[in-house]
DNA sequence: ATAAAGGCTCAAGTCGACTTGAAGTCAAGC
DNA sequence: GCTTGACTTCAAGTCGACTTGAGCCTTTAT
């Protein structure tokens, strides 16, 4: 396949998977002239990939899972991610219901509502970077 | 206060502090001579501030929660932010089962295994940008 | 009177994951 | 044989939230 295949198929632009390759997340089975060619295992590979994303790996941690040849996923890493993922959510739920309550909440001042004040104790120990801002998926 | 003060008191570095004044999200009432003087209640400020990006609020979108003087919450966006979580918090929870479920998962290749195929089709849907990675925080 | 401490400003750097732009190469169609 | 369009490389730019550094200015203690 080539690089425009590749990109259809996995929904990704051409620059990412030049990207992807350059950072050794794929390989590309040698070239048509100048052009990559594709082997088809690229897509899961992509889809692996776009999973490990999602949970949270940064692409250093997504490569070092695919050490030899095919993925060799690290169990002990995924538990710890799993358990990382579950603290997120706890904080996620109490920000949520914090914030659907502060959505409704009478009280003159937040600072005058308990149950105000004990999301910001929550949000205190919350001290996570926040992602960056979702980009638009801009489809042409 | 000055600033060393109110960074000591909010736990954040004095070099926040002027950019986040610099951004209008707090403000200094005065000098005494170069140095900025803060009232107390900027620290009820910054403990809204955190609270806010928690919740995954940007400083800008936080700033316009601040127009006028005193945080004037907006119902509607905290509304929207909640359910935004809610999204989130669903996608998370996915994630994790599918971790924990890959951590002990038997199957020779995991695209042979049915849930871990059910996992990358709900990665596939969950497209948003992750976190940077986290900053360690430095006790110096 | 002087030096250290600490605040000040402004510009530039950082981090991760890409994207964009300039300039070049190559195969195919007219 | 020349244009077109899709690919290539490599460097630089982007985004958000800060941090860092250089070079001043003041206050406080000696």
């Amino acid at each position: 396949m080539d690089i425009t295949e590749v990109a259809k198929a996995s929904g990704l632009p051409a620059s990412t998977l030049r990207f992807y390759e350059e950072k050794g997340l794929i390989q590309s089975n040698g070239r048509n002239g100048l052009r990559r060619l594709f082997s088809a295992n690229v897509i899961e590979r992509l889809a692996l990939i776009s999973l490990g994303r999602s949970a949270g790996f940064s692409l250093d941690e997504i490569a070092e899972m695919f050490t030899p040849d095919g993925p060799d996923i690290n169990r002990a890493l995924l538990s710890a991610k799993a358990e990382e993922l579950d603290r997120t959510i706890e904080e996620l739920i109490a920000m949520r219901d914090g914030l659907r309550h502060a959505a409704v909440c009478k009280a003159p001042n937040h600072f005058e509502c308990p149950k105000f004040l004990r999301l910001l104790r929550v949000a205190g120990k919350n001290r996570f970077r926040q992602p960056n801002k979702l980009k638009e998926k801009k489809l042409k």
